[in-house]
DNA sequence: TCAAAAGTGTTCCGAATACACCCATGA
DNA sequence: TCATGGGTGTATTCGGAACACTTTTGA
């Protein structure tokens, strides 16, 4: 099936390591703006739904499932690629914190990277730096209010580095005490039977998010928030 | 210049009077759906942005000025028009209670209809339905974060209005004691010099929206709450 | 004078906040 | 034994929720 010329879809997706949230950034190794950096993103197919394509443009890139994956905007203005016009359809992407690795690249990018958010040039491709930016606005409110931020963690995790993740996303401050006895309340994670080690340091105990809990608590209506 | 055969761009455009949420809609007169309830929607231009086109979509059929719009959702799903794929772009719009005009239609539509959101039609034309239903949502959420509400009513208002409106859509009683309070207490209304008259009982006090308040306010991250 | 709409204060309870020390472990 | 990371309780404050009667006006 041939592609719609006129409808682009690109992917900010985010993961959380090494005490850093970072996003998923390729070099473009085509004009236009070549040697720049830009978001994963296809050209829609004539047969493809959007949220299909925007797997796809991730596929090329990563080998890890995506944990979450939502429609964020489509920008329709007319000079966003000096080509021709094209329309973006965005979507904004969340993946586990498992071993997972990156591709060389393709024919449209020389390299593929996860930046640290803090350390995103300043000048990306198109209007990818407001796609981005408008991303990390959606995470960062969304993450006090669903309980997208688990998305991030591998299966099992401290109290601490949970905290940890919230306190970076958001880059706020707030009281480990407090923040562990609001999660807890919620009654979303649950003690797994399985301790950290390898550490110098006290043995962390291991909690997971109980999904079971969660999609009883969203019929009603409830909200998580931090 | 020509549209593009393959985007549509469909509103969901609310307005509030005589204690009602209403929608505006309108009756197909061509197919497919002929004769179905259906969203105001146009195909978007090759040299127009999405916003402008959905500002044109209302303009066929309304002469007020839309006083609030974002973009809702893009669906790309495949066979959502029984003609060929059309990927729909829809917005969430809203007008203020003031007077205005409904057109009598044009060649897509015998009539154009505020529908009482209690009041909608099980089957509407396309997934229309799904889009309505998606919009309603926005607004019961934004409503109760920003305050998006006072577009829907005249310059001014008394608390009563105020109250009646919230009370409507978010299909919830609730103080009214405490809701004037909460209210005032962001100093986001200001008295006028007017009151009510025309009516049996005591005059009420009319209140504004203070925009330059909330522009303020909006700067350093504070968020009405209702 | 009565019906209709507008206006207004206080108490109670629960959640958010602020705050600091002990525990377990491996090097 | 010490450096590192994990774990935990209480007092105070503030905001949300519950609750009912008086005032003004025009018919």
């Amino acid at each position: 099936m041939t592609n719609y010329p006129n409808i682009a879809v690109d992917v900010v997706l985010f993961s959380y390591f090494e005490k850093a949230l970072n996003v998923l950034l390729i070099q473009r190794n085509i004009a236009p703006f070549i040697g720049q950096y830009a978001l994963p993103g296809v050209f829609l197919k004539e047969d493809e739904m959007a949220d299909n394509a925007a797997l796809r443009a991730l596929k090329d890139e990563t080998n890890v499932q995506i944990a979450y994956l939502e429609q964020l905007y489509t920008i329709t203005d007319l000079h966003r690629d000096p080509r021709q016009r094209i329309i973006s359809i965005s979507y904004f992407g969340l993946v586990n914190q498992n071993d997972f690795t990156l591709s060389d690249g393709n024919e449209d990018a020389s390299f593929v990277e996860w930046v640290n958010v803090n350390e995103i040039p300043t000048r990306l491709a198109f209007d990818h730096g407001e796609i981005l930016e408008m991303a990390l606005t959606r995470l960062r409110t969304k993450v006090q209010y669903e309980p997208i931020g688990f998305e991030l963690l591998p299966e099992w995790f401290t109290l601490t580095e949970l905290y940890d993740m919230y306190r970076i996303i958001l880059q706020k401050e707030f009281d480990r005490r407090n923040f562990t006895r609001k999660v807890m309340s919620y009654g979303l994670i649950k003690k797994t039977e399985h301790k950290t080690g390898g550490h110098v340091g006290r043995k962390g105990q291991l909690y997971e998010f109980d999904l079971e809990r969660y999609t009883e608590l969203a019929k009603t209506g409830v909200y998580f928030e931090i």
